[in-house]
Order: C-alpha cells, then sequence, then structure tokens
DNA sequence: CTTATAAATGTTATATTATTACATAGTGTT
DNA sequence: AACACTATGTAATAATATAACATTTATAAG
C-alpha cells in the first residue's frame, strides 16, 4: 500500500511538507525566519533546510514569494502554471496580502510585447494600495 | 547667486548626489553595499548613509528598486510619477535590466480593478525572459 | 537484491542585506 | 536667538540568504 506512484510524484518530501503546511494555514505571508522559527520543533533546525524547502516548493507553484516583503504565501489560484505569472495586492497598513486572479490581466501580461517585439517567458506584480477594512 | 528656492526644492543633498550619480552612470543595476563600496573614496562610510540616500531617491522617483534583484537603478521615465509605477525586464542569462515605458501597460495596470472593485495606488511589475543577446 | 544515480537532509559557518540608536551638524523660518 | 526640520556620521546589531561538505533517503536499472 502507502502512496501511489503517480501522487508520490506529485507529493512533498517531508520538510517540504511541514513548510508547505505552515505556510498554508497562515493568513499572512511568512518569512524565512519565522517558518524556521516555527518548525523548529519538528527537527527543522538550520536556515538551509528552510530556503531549501521554499525554492523547491517556489519551483512548483505552491507557495509564492512575495518579493518587495521578503516573505512567502500558498498559491491559490492552481499554481499559477508552476509560478510563471503572478500578480498581488499588498495593503500598504495592515500588509495584507491577496493572490489576485483575474483572466483579463492575465491575457493582457502574457501577450504584453515591449518596443523591440520581445514577450517575456514569465513576470511578476505587486499592487500596493489600502483594503477593505484599511480604508 | 547660487540656487534659488525652486531648484533648492527639487536638488539633491550631498550624499544623494554622490549616490544617484553613481547609480545613473552605471549600466546595470546596484546593490546598496557595491554602491556603499564605490562610495567610501567620497566619505560615505556606512551603510546608513547608503540606505538613507536610496530611500529619498526611491521617494523622489529618480531610482527604483529591482525588488527581485535587491538593486537600484535610475529613472529614464519622468520619474515615473514619483514611483507610482513602475515595470522593468530582467534578462534571466546576463541580468541586464530595463525599463519599460509603454503608455498602453501603465494605462492599464493603473485602471485594473480587482473582483471587489478596488483600484491600487501603486505598482511594481516585473517580467522575466531573455534579452537580444541572449536568446 | 544489488548497484548506480539523483534528490533530499543535516550541520556549521559565513555572506549579504538592512535597520536601530544615538550623537552631531546644517538649513530655513520666525 | 530659538525653533523645527532635514541630513549626516558612527557603532552596533538584526534580518535575510548562501556556501560547503557530510550523510541519508528515494528512484530506477540491471
Ligand atoms: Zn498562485
Ligand atoms: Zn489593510
Ligand atoms: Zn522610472
Ligand atoms: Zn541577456
Amino acid at each position: 500500500m502507502g502512496i501511489s506512484k503517480i501522487d508520490k510524484m506529485h507529493s512533498l518530501s517531508k520538510n517540504q511538507q511541514i513548510i508547505f503546511d505552515l505556510i498554508d494555514k497562515s493568513p499572512e505571508p511568512l518569512k524565512a525566519y519565522t517558518i524556521l522559527f516555527n518548525v523548529q520543533k519538528k527537527g527543522i533546525k538550520a536556515p538551509p533546510q528552510v530556503y531549501r524547502a521554499l525554492d523547491k516548493l517556489v519551483e512548483m507553484g505552491k507557495i509564492h514569494k512575495i518579493e518587495s516583503r521578503n516573505a512567502f504565501i500558498a498559491c491559490h489560484n492552481s499554481s499559477c502554471q508552476v509560478a510563471k505569472a503572478t500578480a498581488f495586492s499588498i495593503c500598504e497598513i495592515c500588509e495584507k496580502v491577496t493572490e489576485i486572479s483575474s483572466a483579463g490581466l492575465s491575457k493582457y501580461l502574457a501577450n504584453f510585447k515591449d518596443k523591440d517585439g520581445m514577450k517575456y517567458s514569465k513576470y511578476n506584480l505587486e499592487f500596493f494600495g489600502l483594503c477593505k477594512k484599511c480604508r
């Protein structure tokens, strides 16, 4: 019994699972050292273990890094075509971060060409403003 | 003679000018400690002096921070409405960064509303791909 | 089941990026 | 002069991230 082949292919390693669970349950983006502190009881003791798991999870599109905050949130948008196209709204007062899922926006950006006619394989967009509660 | 009132209002302080000049001359984004190293001969000796100048220059829209690279480039686009609306293309091989100035893009993003009809006061967009040279 | 390979982990140390805190100096205004 | 405000200088430290190397675990082939 146990885990089937195909499940295994998509499953996370032990550290990855621990760290993903923590991020996924969090209502707010988590920073690497906050994560480290919170998983030390589970045996993850050093920064490289955290950063390695984070790197893999980002690659897989399971989480995203909010670059302007150095923090990580779980993807709630079908893993965003494996992390190639991400957009977020960030409240400048309470720091609430929401992943934006807009067909129009992603279509517009995926097809955007610059002056030289160049198209890009990946983008990250961060909007800033005040959330409902903070207005 | 000297500096008129209005010129003074828009002029940079000594440290700000030194650091802006360095960034403005650079063909590539500069990191804070690279800047520090390069201005030590001019008497700027410690990180806070660099970070303070960078903060002000970003506020003024004279430079932008490339969040995914922790690096700074000079604005070549009328100071981007004082730093409220920025877009860049980043080459994932040579790390060349170019500020994108597209009326269509900035109009689209400035008017973008999310599901709740919320508009944002600010955004930063980073596109990734391969530049002409690296393709 | 062995062997080979790749992926993940554990651990120590260190590099890089950024801020706090506090003292001092300049600038413009009244 | 007195005040407020901005900028600067300096030392120490905090926060974020990676290098390097040893070991273990998982996957795939033979
Ligand atoms: Zn996502
Ligand atoms: Zn808010
Ligand atoms: Zn600009
Ligand atoms: Zn390139």
